[in-house]
DNA sequence: AAATAAAATTAGCCAAGACTAATTTTATTT
DNA sequence: AAATAAAATTAGTCTTGGCTAATTTTATTT
């Protein structure tokens, strides 16, 4: 079964929000986070469950059938296989990639997931940190911890960004912050929860609570002692 | 300027039209070569005149504006780079790649063509032997003389097919026919212009007129003596 | 429990890009 | 020159995927 491009953006916002743990999917969180109005959401509620890819029961809000959580992760595995060769293959930056992928995810053919993955040496991250979801549709647990959640003293490695905003990953390029960067989380201000930190060794910088929240990080160091 | 989907498909189709030097583009010739209704046409003909892609004279039919041209051209060009990255990169056939890149030459970004491009090698040919537009929408003349033309005894090499239908390109592979092969067209049968041809040197073989007119050759050897 | 607020749904409208059927214009034959 | 055929155009319809405005349903407050 193919769908439309506008049906793949709303299944992958579905999936979005169920990786999110969002307790209950409704018109209106999916009408938020694609910046839609609740009316066309619910249009196409009606649509992805005639194509069975989706359940909808006013009590338990949108749920994912086991075909649309495959086809929801297939498409994010085509998206961050494309962001992997625009880094990589064709040297844009991580800020520039995410919108270019939006639309390459979304051309169809049977065998260009899988070769693109064989192309580029099978990445299991993309370059913001995420994990790739295989085909058969499985995907490795995405990082969750973030660095406003940690406890004074702590060094930890930025695993993830949760944001993938332009502006926010040009900032990341100016602080010379990127996947792998070590951060040591020196003081947290009780005022404002702003984060005092060192990049990599560095001398310490200030960050807002905003900024920690969206940088996922590793704590568990088994390669760097 | 951007242009939707439909509306590159359109410009693409004048623009081939053009390079076949068809006297005078009409709606009908715009028609049977999209498999659409002229009166579709119709309708896009004036959505393209009113962003000045095009011209529309009864008298003179569809012409290109400066604009249009360099838009038409940077289409194929995307098209074209596309084909080739499939078949080198990710290693389909070249049966194959035609219809993936006619979804991939929509992807919009201003330095995507020439960053692939690069990472291509600049490649002058696609893996059907026609020129790759330049980045100011500049082509190289594309093959004109078919293997059906020919005198009996010549010998040429295919440089390009005209066909892109995957019948005909699977045919030639079977046939052991690539862009490079040297032909000998033996003989033309009067009673229905079937050739009898040799392929790379091998025992004859008989093609249709059709098959020939659908071969471009090259029958000027600087390289091969 | 009533009142109020928020969320969901319905109804109706719009644009793009396709179609068919009908009509008008242009070209070809006789 | 008429008659006929072909091509072009117009008018009206359909589907997809948006929208707004109005209504109904569900949740929260008071
Ligand atoms: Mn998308
Ligand atoms: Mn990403
Ligand atoms: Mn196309
Ligand atoms: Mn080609």
């Amino acid at each position: 079964m193919i769908h439309t491009l506008s049906e793949e953006n709303y299944l992958k916002c579905i999936y979005r929000l169920y990786l999110d743990k969002v307790r209950k999917i409704t018109p209106t969180a999916i009408a938020d986070m694609l910046g839609n109005n609740p009316a066309s959401v619910v249009d196409m509620i009606r649509k992805l469950s005639d194509k069975t890819l989706i359940t909808y029961d006013k009590k338990k809000g949108v749920e994912l059938t086991v075909i649309g959580l495959k086809d929801a992760a297939l498409i994010v595995r085509r998206h961050r296989l494309w962001e992997v060769f625009l880094l990589e293959k064709l040297g844009y930056d991580w800020d520039e990639i995410h919108d270019i992928a939006e639309e390459l995810e979304h051309i169809k053919d049977s065998t260009l997931a899988d070769r693109l993955d064989k192309f580029l040496g099978f990445p299991e991250y993309d370059p913001h940190g995420d994990p790739i979801p295989q085909a058969n549709g499985k995907m490795a647990k995405p990082y969750s911890l973030t660095l406003a959640e940690l406890k004074p003293s702590t060094i930890c490695r930025v695993a993830a960004v949760r944001d993938t905003n332009s502006d926010f990953l040009q900032y990341l390029l100016k602080l010379d912050i990127g996947i792998g960067t070590p951060i040591k989380l020196v003081e947290i201000i009780t005022f404002d929860n702003s984060l005092v930190i060192s990049i990599n060794g560095k001398e310490n910088t200030t960050v807002s609570q905003k900024f920690g929240q969206n940088i996922l990080v590793d704590d568990s160091f088994s390669e760097d002692a």
